[in-house]
DNA sequence: GGCGAATAAGGAACCGCTCCCACAAACAGA
DNA sequence: TCTGTTTGTGGGAGCGGTTCCTTATTCGCC
């Protein structure tokens, strides 16, 4: 089945390859009868114009580029559906690649932007390039880009580029104050990976709150959960067995609760009777299990429109200055922060 | 930021670009100096080749195709992680598109896919297409791509193509006999959407099962949940309220376990001591919250593997005969199909 | 020393489309 | 009637690569 081309249509309507050009895109002047006469011709053959050539020949394309750390991860998947549905809408095509939080598969897939001369970049960054070299690399690929860039989620504070970001600091900050709140005064954290930003950010809600409060953050009560469950599950269990736990708990983020919540169900904790937490972001399955945790939420999938969205006004204005949107997750409480007295 | 073409780099190194394009793919003759001297010349650079360009004059593209039903179903994440992960190991570039479960929006995937010339796709159809009307637009974009096709997960008997599927028939007999073996005689199902094909294997699976074991299938015990979270919900509870309950459900999928669950506790029932279950696929968490339930289990991740495997070997033959993977899911038992005693 | 094969490199056509430009016809307005 | 503008159309260059074809060396071997 030979591909028909804008040729083929030419002929078979008897015009000019220009003509049916013309008409594809709506431009410039043609006569209705022609216009009619061609898009019948294209109808009858199905014929629908390479995408490739197109984008050749108009040194511009109409794919976005996503890049994200874990594509499986929910947190990532809601992202991608919001991203997803927006670039659809607007009639631009996907590109997507995940760089599992590995900073040579990054680099990969910002190469593999540059091959396809995407139009737009949406990035979650693997990492947080605190390292000069790396940072410089990343920064050079980025800009040999020559399109705009969406930063979500995690920002890069010495790239200049449109982003969408999650006030991590208030947000971690709101979490713990409810379980002072709620009466508790030795509370712990699972920190996340201390090299991302979001990382560091979370973990200093949480201190900056305690202090606050004047409360006083135990260095045994810190837990470096790296955002990964099985450290977090093993670290989790060695203090439980320590019997140096916290009442409370504030937890970094979704991966980090399902180590916690592992390690704390299989030692037979109860929450909140025995240890109570609050979370940034939850997993999914709470009301399933009926099992309603406490936690930080954020519409996901709004974060992944909203950065599409960004994109696309960037393509409109590209000297606007730079956008900078920063949502607040709001604190949801739903009991496992409790402190049940007679502990 | 001037894109560079090959011919500044062939300019550069003093070459033609010809010359340089050999130098890319590595094909013809080449002296090794030369050689040399234009990498060195497109290190400098930073130069990597426009993909578009090389795809409009390769006549073959250098991407992959995925159309998914839900992106940020946890089954399909995990697919497109293992769709992914493959791709992107083959040097391949990745275009996504979700369908929604909406014919509508598969058909215009169908297209973007077309238009982007992607060089094999991977299909999981929004839906069975049993209705010869759509079930013809359907095979003629999928016929007009001119590319391998790989049928994911849903099959379309009447279509010719590679396919990667499930035994449901299989699987769901065996879960079924595994509830009947556990002692259960009154089990209900929770029926999937009956207009796909996977749906009524499962819904047959089960009823077989019941069958060649003497046990009867009440039709007051046959939930039409629609492998809709919501829907099965509301039905599940409906039945509950009715004091009609089996002892046991086979349920068919995991957003029906969603739902069903939900139900089930929202109405204080226990599992298993009111209501055993077996479900085919689980939803993440269980071992989180300390709830492990007996469900098929099956590698989904394999299953998006698997798919492109078959993908790039159908390119290297095309003439290969058609090849099905089929895969049977091994059931997992872990305590919620148990009958419990003095009911 | 001569000749065919192997090696090395450049030129040009082509992939399918867009867009600029030239040109023709129709249609004003003075 | 003669320009000048609007309308309609086709031709051809160009986008950045690949690939075929041609030409120029070098080399091995009789």
């Amino acid at each position: 089945m030979k591909t028909v081309t804008i040729f083929d249509i030419a002929q078979e309507a008897g015009v000019g390859k220009s003509t049916v050009s013309r008409v594809i895109n709506g431009t410039g002047y043609v006569a209705t009868e022609t216009v009619d006469r061609v898009k019948r011709v294209m109808e009858r053959y199905n014929y629908h114009p390479s995408a490739v050539a197109r984008n050749l020949s108009k040194q511009e394309s109409d794919t976005i580029g996503l890049i994200l750390p874990e594509v499986n991860n929910p947190f990532f998947a809601d992202i991608l559906k919001g991203v997803s549905q927006m670039v659809d809408k607007c009639g631009y095509t996907l590109i997507l690649c995940g760089s599992d939080n590995d900073t040579e598969k990054d680099f990969r897939a910002l190469r593999a932007m540059h091959s396809q001369r995407v139009k737009g970049l949406i990035y979650v960054p693997a990492c947080d390039y605190a390292e000069e070299e790396t940072f410089r690399q990343m920064e050079g690929l980025l800009c040999q880009l020559g399109c705009p860039v969406v930063l979500l989620d995690r920002p890069i504070p010495k790239l200049n580029y449109d982003c969408v970001l999650t006030d991590n600091f208030s947000g971690a900050y709101a979490a713990t104050e409810e379980l002072i709140r709620a009466g508790h005064t030795e509370i712990g954290v699972v920190a996340g990976n201390m090299e991302l930003f979001i990382g560091r950010e979370r973990y200093e809600g949480y201190c900056k709150a305690m202090e606050q409060n004047g409360l006083k953050v135990h260095p045994e009560h810190i837990i470096y959960g790296q955002f990964d469950k099985q450290i977090t599950y093993e670290k989790v269990k060695t203090l439980i067995q320590s019997g140096r736990m916290p009442t409370a708990f504030f937890v970094s983020n979704n991966l980090s609760e399902v180590g916690f919540l592992t390690a704390v169900h299989e030692m037979g904790l109860r929450i909140p009777e025995d240890v109570a937490f609050v979370s940034f972001d939850s997993i999914p399955g709470q009301d399933v299990f009926n099992m309603p945790y406490s936690c930080l939420e954020r519409e996901v999938l709004r974060l992944g429109e909203q950065a599409a969205q960004l994109l696309f006004r960037r393509f409109d204005a590209p000297d606007r200055p730079l956008e900078k949107i920063v949502i607040l997750p709001h604190v949801c409480l739903r009991g496992s922060e409790r402190l049940v007295a007679g502990r």
